[in-house]
Parts: C-alpha cells; structure tokens; sequence
DNA sequence: ACCGGGTACCTGCTACCGTCAGTACCGGAT
DNA sequence: ATCCGGTACTGACGGTAGCAGGTACCCGGT
C-alpha cells in the first residue's frame, strides 16, 4: 500500500461519520424528504463531497441507517441489560424475558418519539427500479432488517432451548419487529405523543400481544361464538 | 347541477378505473418506480389525462391503493368465509378464529406471492415534505392501513366479548398486519418462493406467532400460562 | 541529507445532463 | 361552452464533469 493513499484512511472514515451526523441534523431540521442540496449546505459543503463518499442517495441512506442502527441497538441493549441487572435474583426470574421484550419494545418506540424525522426517513426505504436490484449489499441496510435479525437469533436459542424446531426463528424476527413498527408508524401518523395513546401504555400493550398472542383474547370456552357481526 | 357536467359523470368513474387498471398494468411490467410518463405511454394516451383523474402521484398511489385494497379485503373475507363454512358444525368449532386467522394471512401473503411489484408499489407509500403534511385525508390510504382498522375491529370485538377493555384493539389491529407485512417483506426481499420458505410455512410460522405469543417458547414455571403447542 | 518535482489524494466550486412530476396552452369534439 | 386529449414547457432534483487549488507522501538528483 502506498503511504500517499492510507494517509487518508483516518480522515475518511471522520469526515464519512461528520458527513452521516450533519445528514441527521439536516432530516431533523428540514424532513425526510431533504434533497441532497441541502443536506450539504447545511454541512456547510457541496453536493459532490456527498457523492465522493457515498456513491449515491441509496448509499448515504445506508450509512445513516447504520448509524441509527448502531445507536438503537445500543439502547435496546442497554434497556435490557437494565432490565435483568434489576429482575437478578429477585422474586419473580420467570418474568424476565417479558420485562426484557418490553424494555426492548421501549426502546423502539422512543426512537419514534423523539426523533420521527429520522425514523420516517429511516423507515423510508428507498424504491429501486428492478433493472438494478442488485441480489447483494442491502443487507446491512434497513434498521428493522437488522433488529430482526438479532431478535430472531435471540428467539432461535430459545427455541432450541425449548427442544423446538428453530425453523420459524427468523421469520418470528421480523414478524416481532414488524408488529412494533405497524404499531409505530401509526403512532407517528397520529401524532405520537399528542395523540391520546402514551409512549407507555403503547409499550404495554404490544407487549402484552406479543407475549401472549390472541388466543387468550377469543375465549375457548363454546361453539357458540364467531368473530363475524 | 348542470346537466352538462353531470353528463360526464358515468365516463369519468369508468375511465378512472381504466387509468387504475393501466396503471396496475404498468407497474407489473415496469416494476413498482414507474414514472407517470411511461404508465401514460402504457395505456395509450399521455400524461395530462392522469393528472386531470389524480390530483398527483399521491392521488394516483391513493387510488391503487384502494383498488388493491378492495381486492385483497375482498380475497380475506372470502378465505375467512371458506374456513367458517367449512368448520360450520364440525367437530372442534374453537379452532376456528385461528383458522380464519391462518386465511386472512395466506390471503395477504397471496398478494406477495402473485403480484410482487404491486406489492412493492403498494407498500411504498410517497414520503411527503412536512410542509405539505396535512392532517387529513390520509386515512385511506394505505392498504395495511384499511386492513389494520378492519382487523382492530374484530379485536375490539372479541375483547368486548371478553370481558375487556377494548383499548388495545386498534394497536393490536395495526400489530398484526404489521407482522404478516414485515414477514412478507423480507419473504419479497429473499425472493419469496424461491428463497427456500414455502407460503404455506411462512403462512403457519405467523399464525402460530400471533395465535399463541411468544410466551411459549420461554420456559416458564409459573402455572398460568398456556401450554406449549 | 535534503530538496524539488511528480504523484495521489483531498476539498470546494460552477456548470451541466437526464429524468420526472406537474402545468400551460392549444386544438378538437359535441 | 365545456369537457376532452396532446404537445411542449418549467422546475426540482439526482448525479456527473471538470476545474482550481491544497497538502502529504514518494523518489531521484545533487
């Protein structure tokens, strides 16, 4: 490797994070539908910077998308840490998981709250036509992709722990995901916190679907009853 | 009103649905980022008539939207009609709201299945600047929208009948549609069919989700939860 | 050893292209 | 007289070209 190019390495990779924190604060101020234009006058630079670092709008959604990634999957982390730091040995071990969902579901839910530019934006993926789909890369994209991902290793252990079959893990990750996101994204829609449902009561309740599903709301008892009015 | 406007009443709602139908048509031919030009080009005449019918491509996007949305209502209701005839009188009538459950799903994951670019379309709704948000209208977009609404008022139901409160009916409602949809997306993203999972699976992995919760899976040794499978 | 020119990469800028949403306007039908 | 439909435009925006600097590294001549 030549000197004259790895010089550069370090300050790519800082100005690349300056570039993604100045593209945040550009979707705060100015909304998720921000043009490229402006998200560099507000970094106070040009256009073609962007396009140096990240070889199209796709690519800088995907390097914001890692960033809020990271960050929410620190606080969920943290939150559920939280969670079992508080339930160690204490009375009740059996409702831990529970707690830890729900610190988890928090966790998401307050990504929405306080910061919903950033989460439409986030949520937003972009449309690419079909000629260029490509099969590769987009993988690391997409906050939700990757949350499900980790949710779905999580449910695979416990199922294998169960002695169950593994194989509805990954499916169950992104379902548990969606299901908090739908929730969200109508939350939002609403009007989050402005809207009559609180932050927390939204959390008790996905949780509770989530935990116990809806067998327990149609009651098993007789043959006389069916959904349909 | 003038009997010379209203006259053109009848030809303005069939041409609609025509302009609805063509443009159906050119997403699935061109996928799901067509531009308004070449759906135009596609149904044999030019861009202007669209924007005389829409309003914008918000205002087409809505249109579709609702004209998927009806379809696919159309396809669950008849599912969860099948399943009812068919468990009507039969020997264990307590399975049936997972039944329908079940239907409703795989009808979505049809939509998936058959008609990925619509699907794409679909679910991709046009991420508007804060300014020209309004507070209005925008409920009937949507497709998993209408859905949610629908599938929170049977919830609603079922608690009512329960014996509980009915608050989390439309989180619910949302929850779950958001579930089927996340798992579908990715079943998209994979290459659905082709990716190794059968709808017939992805189709039991959901239900089995949202019929019995995650609870299940955890082992628990408190007595007063349901028992696994 | 060191000095200077070439090199490899950065930065900022202006100007441009292509595409596409949305509009103005005109001509034609009834 | 009023609605239809088409052509031709505007404007916004994604993305590119190309220029003029600037700075650290490489290397060969002295």
């Amino acid at each position: 490797m030549d000197g004259r190019s790895s010089r550069w390495d370090e300050h790519r990779a800082q100005r690349r994070t300056e570039l993604v924190e100045a593209t945040l604060r550009a979707i705060r101020s100015r909304g998720a539908s921000v043009a490229i234009d402006d998200i560099a006058a507000l970094a106070g630079t040009s256009k073609t910077v962007f396009y140096r670092h990240f070889t199209d709008r796709a690519g800088l959604y995907g390097a914001v998308a890692e960033r809020v990634n990271a960050s929410i999957l620190r606080d969920i982390s943290r939150a559920v840490g939280d969670v079992l730091a508080l339930s160690d040995g204490q009375t009740e071990p059996t409702t831990a998981p529970r707690d830890v969902l729900a610190a988890a579901v928090d966790a998401y839910l307050s990504l929405v709250e306080t910061d919903p530019e950033v989460y439409r934006f986030i949520v937003a993926a972009p449309l690419v036509p079909p000629s260029e789909r490509t099969e590769t890369i987009d993988l690391a994209w997409s906050v939700s992709q990757s949350i499900a991902v980790q949710i779905g290793g999580l449910i695979a252990v416990a199922l294998g722990a169960a002695g169950r079959s593994t194989d509805p893990a990954p499916t169950w990750g992104h379902a548990v995901v969606g299901m908090v996101r739908a929730a969200g994204d109508d939350w939002l829609r609403a009007g989050a916190a402005g809207s009559g449902t609180s932050r927390e009561m939204l959390k008790e309740h996905l949780t509770e679907l989530i935990w116990g599903g809806l067998s327990a709301v149609f009651p098993v008892t007789t043959d006389t009853d069916s959904p349909q009015e």
